[in-house]
DNA sequence: ACCGTATGTGACCAGAAGGTCACATATCAA
DNA sequence: TTGATATGTGACCTTCTGGTCACATACGGT
């Protein structure tokens, strides 16, 4: 999951996706500076990770972007790292810039 | 900082700088499955993402987690996927497999 | 049936990433 | 200052990853 995030290709195929759903491989590959073998490999990852689900067409395969496990990681885990500390965070940056004198 | 986030090793590193701030590279050596080097490593890249920031102690060199990168991923991207679709999203599993008619 | 189009598979390669080690530097304490 | 402790560096190796290609299959239209 955070693997599958982790290349900035897959994170831009999702933002076409999130722009506009159910695209092909094709209609995916002239958006990308990349041949449609690797496109392929990335929405496999994608798909795997769960965060793009397909459905075929005939000969087409059409993508859907999938935000429940991406709900998943802002519940589970991005939370965990900012509830606790969103209070005290008027501007950590400067505080550690000045001096860290606590926590 | 996606990358960062893409090591499971790093990911326990933050887990474990969260329940307590401000350890050492050998503390932090004794909870891992790994030599210190490999440790170093890790603690580098988080460092280089921004999720962790560093301050010298003497010989030691103390580890604190920085939630506001991942405050940013929070803001800048996740909600990007989550808010948009998290009305229609009772369950959009379920939908998509009797049959995904618009969306 | 045939041709064009859309997608799939496996091999293959270069480079990045994860991990270890020998060696080096810096600090504390006696 | 001498020794123990804490961290840093560069080389090195192995495995994973991103990307391409030759080839294969599947479907639609005519």
């Amino acid at each position: 999951m955070f693997k599958a995030l982790a290349d900035p290709t897959r994170r831009l195929l999702l933002d076409l996706l999130f722009s506009r759903d159910g695209r092909t491989l094709g209609e995916l590959e002239v958006e990308v500076e990349m041949t449609r073998f690797g496109v392929m490999k990335h929405l496999r990852v994608l798909e795997e990770a769960g965060l793009v689900v397909t459905r075929r067409s005939g000969r087409e395969k059409l993508h859907f972007i999938n935000p429940v496990p991406i709900r998943l990681v802002h519940d589970r885990w991005i939370d965990k790292y900012t509830e606790r500390h969103v209070a005290a965070l008027v501007d950590v940056k400067n505080e550690l810039e000045s001096e860290h004198v606590d926590h």
